[in-house]
DNA sequence: ATCAAGATTACCT
DNA sequence: GGTAATCTTGATA
């Protein structure tokens, strides 16, 4: 089964608009797997499938960052959906949110693991620090969410950045059906630990953990 | 001012 | 399977 990568106009073309990200939260959790996460690096554009992704509930989830309310680090999750919530965690690492809901209430959806499609040089130089990667340099180039921030050079810069940009955004691809979704609960909290708001895609051998 | 926890990863046995 | 690395944040004094 060979991968579909999507040009550069199709990715343009099919860009998710605000309709998309302003829904309940749950439902834009599971509709973000297999669409298409595109980052220009170096006048390139890196074109990776989401492949793992988990919601995080403002008003009712003990394991989000937005449930004490608003502070200046999770403040972007209040926005309205739409925007890119970036965190720093265990003194050295990233993990990149999409902001979510259309209540400002502080939703977003962490992406875990995404399949990369092209610019394996670039992502691996940024994870390895070389341009020819093994096979299994290349499962472990996005397959956690702070190894995702390092192969796309995502830090604090990009917190809060709107994906209408031209240079991150995301892209439709076509709704996967029921029975090639695994939900499962969450990991590496401590908090609301059973909620089953983990969605990864069956099968896919890119996903961070079983 | 001080402190504990953290939406993780890489490397070890 | 276990744990060190590393430092920002938010809470408490």
């Amino acid at each position: 089964m060979s991968e579909f990568i999507p040009t550069l106009e199709f990715l343009t073309l099919n860009k998710l608009t605000p309709s998309f990200y302003k829904r309940d939260t749950l439902i834009v959790a599971k509709d973000l797997l297999n669409k298409f996460f595109v980052r220009k690096l170096n006048d390139s554009f890196c074109i990776l499938k989401i492949v793992e992704v988990e919601a995080y509930v403002g008003n009712c989830d003990q394991a989000a960052h937005s449930f004490i309310g608003q502070t200046q680090r999770n403040n972007v999750m209040f926005q309205t959906g739409g925007q890119l919530y970036v965190y720093f965690t265990y003194g050295m690492h990233y993990c990149l949110n999409v902001v979510t809901s259309t209540e400002g209430i502080g939703d977003a959806v962490l992406i875990r693991a995404m399949q990369p499609l092209n610019c394996f040089d670039i992502l691996s130089l940024n994870r390895f620090n070389t341009k020819e990667p093994t096979h299994q340099q290349i499962k472990n180039l996005a397959n956690g969410p702070a190894k995702i921030c390092q192969a796309l050079n995502i830090s604090k810069n990009e917190n809060g950045i709107d994906l209408q940009s031209d240079f991150i955004f995301l892209s439709n691809n076509k709704l996967l059906l029921p029975e090639e979704i695994i939900q499962t609960k969450r990991i590496g909290i401590k908090k609301s630990v059973d909620l089953p708001w983990r969605f990864y895609i069956k099968n896919n051998p890119y996903i961070s953990k079983k």
